[in-house]
DNA sequence: GATGAATGAGCATTCATTCAT
DNA sequence: GATGAATGAATGCTCATTCAT
């Protein structure tokens, strides 16, 4: 019997897109490899033929994510030489949005599952968040060096930078519940990028005009 | 016999603790009762016969946990007729801090399974979160009214908030092993509360002089 | 806390009668002593404490069935000598049936119980089932002596005797939903007594008119 | 790796039989999912893996019987045109003895089982009693109106019949140690199954001797 | 590539019982 | 007499994975 050949989609990406909404919702301890199955509609064991095991999904949905993850800041960082520190930065975020707003059940479970303390997900993301930091400190110095931003530790901005990013989709079903608020539709990032924008702005040295006249231009 | 007496804690509190522990490091499903009862010395059976379950065990964790946390704003909403409404939301702030500060593996449990779709999880939670909410807007329409925060929609401004309130304690582990910033001592507290602080000033209506220097002045 | 020395009903009854019932409405092995002494309304301890277990519970049943039982067969052995045979095993049975209408819950359970093979049933039973052997040929053997019944295999009587004694009350719920028939009604008693004493009489020497009359005379 | 290819029985059915020949000596409830994959020496596993449970198992088990056993009730009736509606009966009754004799421990099992008030144990029978209720009206309606058996409740005729068709199995063990009888061997059916012919043929019209005339020369 | 039978370790829970009070 | 905390064994079941087909 021919199951699925009409679609052309195929197996591994199915299975893929099944854990990834089984991971979402349940967690990744709190999702069972039939469930998966079942929801792919594929056999069991090829989870283990595709991806050898259900670690491998896990590491496949990690690398997915942050492969694409740092490549937007990454982009940025090349664009520094054309554009002001300030304008990289807030570019870069919303590209970072709009990735997880087109990847919202992929974006919370990353965001959730990387707070846990299991030695296969520390493999798998120390060297992601290492490119992350020194992408982020790039961005920031050059900013404190322009005088864009004013000079503080770099880890506490971008703390409270990563914290805005990935707030709104770890939660993002409480968004919606609670505050009405709908994380995935386009017209949250447009609202959502100007908070955080304005964040930006208050960095600024604000005794000082120039640069504040410099970034209405740009924009 | 009498076994744990040395330690004078009882059979029950150390369930609660050792199981906070294990949940914060390897979440709930990462976790098996097993696991709980050896680390706590106890026998499993005493899990069922305290908690009724594994299940009973997260709902007094997420209990025990916001209880305390809606304690803190409610009490900040009383103060409103004596303080500021800003003043009274930094205060709620930085108590909220501190309870995390001091319970951050609850804490960091917490955040991070409540963005999980589980039945159990809804029910716990859907209240506290209502209650969480009511709250919120209380204070910052009191802060609007008095002209101390621009007129905004108040859902982005809790979103923002709880982001920067939350985030530290969630990832904890990552902001000690990459930004050497560490959550849970004194010091973090203060240096982080400044920066919250600076957010909210940044809400202010900014062309008036006038409610900057009252701020100044109760502070 | 004096808790329950208000009805008067000692606590050893308490939990007697609350395993009766569950033990008749899920088998022994299918209740646990949890279940009896929440229905009891005491603490579990006690099960232990006055019948050294949940074993001892199964074989005060056993005892206080089968000594009982027994005794109905025996006293009407007593009166072998006034009475013709027939009409004393009519008797026995008619007392028997009775005594299974008062106990019901009991004796549905321990017709039930009593094909199980464990060996703790097997010691408690054996003796009393050897007993019921003895005097059941006694009745019969009297009987045949008599040439009331015809002389056949008295093994067989018995199983049909007996298959008939007990079948009502192991398969009374069956009884009720689907046959409409309650066998712990009085009125059930009368009459499946008559189908009974008519079996009895099929036995008899049917060409002999005389025994006939003789146990009409006597009834 | 081929196992237990030796025996050329497939795990389900080795499962199955293993099951009724424990259930048959510990009940339901008394034997455990470990012993009947230990006795059928294959995994626990394949229990779930096959029978969805210890229920399902348990489900199977009445089904297969209860299939079986209304089947050859369904049969006699299908003969009434052909034959008396008594010696209809008795071929059932026969027919029954012979498939009770040759599953003597699914048998046993089932009539004990039967008589728990579990809610499975309910929806599984229900249907099945309700269907041997309306075979038994049937040839009982039949055999009254052709004069074979006189006018009364059937009702206390089936609880009759049915206590002696069953119990002989039911007490098989009984039957054995202390009656020295055998209900498994082929000679007791023989035996066995004149006594409750002739307890159909006392309920004949007896004054009648045409009846009985006609029943002689059938057989 | 894909399947389903089979495995063994592990799961949460419940069991009857004990014991100090 | 009666209680409730505590125990260790056993319960039914699910887990991820393997392997011959």
């Amino acid at each position: 019997m021919l199951k699925n050949n009409t679609t052309s989609t195929c197996t591994k990406q199915k299975i893929f897109d099944a854990a990834v909404m089984l991971f979402n919702d349940h967690g990744y301890d709190g999702t069972s490899v039939r469930e998966i199955a079942k929801k792919a509609n594929v056999n069991v064991s090829n989870i283990s033929y595709y991806f050898q095991g259900k670690q491998g999904l896990l590491e496949e949905c990690f690398t997915q994510f942050f492969e694409q993850y740092l490549q937007f800041i990454e982009d940025q960082i090349g664009q520094l030489k054309s554009k002001p520190a300030d304008v990289c930065l807030k570019h870069a975020v919303r590209d970072i949005l709009s990735f997880q707003c087109e990847n919202h059940y992929l974006s919370r479970f990353i965001w959730r599952e990387i707070s846990i303390d299991s030695q296969v997900i520390r493999e798998i993301i120390s060297s992601y968040l290492m490119k992350e930091r020194y992408f982020y400190k790039i961005l920031f110095e050059q900013a404190m060096e322009d005088q864009i931003i004013m000079k503080q530790p770099i880890s506490f901005l971008v703390i409270q930078l990563k914290s805005m990013i990935t707030m709104p989709f770890l939660n993002s079903q409480q968004l919606r519940e609670v505050w009405h608020v709908f994380p995935h539709e386009k017209y949250f990032i447009d609202y959502y990028m100007k908070n955080i924008e304005k964040w930006i702005d208050s960095l600024q040295i604000t005794s000082d005009g120039v640069t504040r006249e410099k970034d209405v231009a740009v924009l």
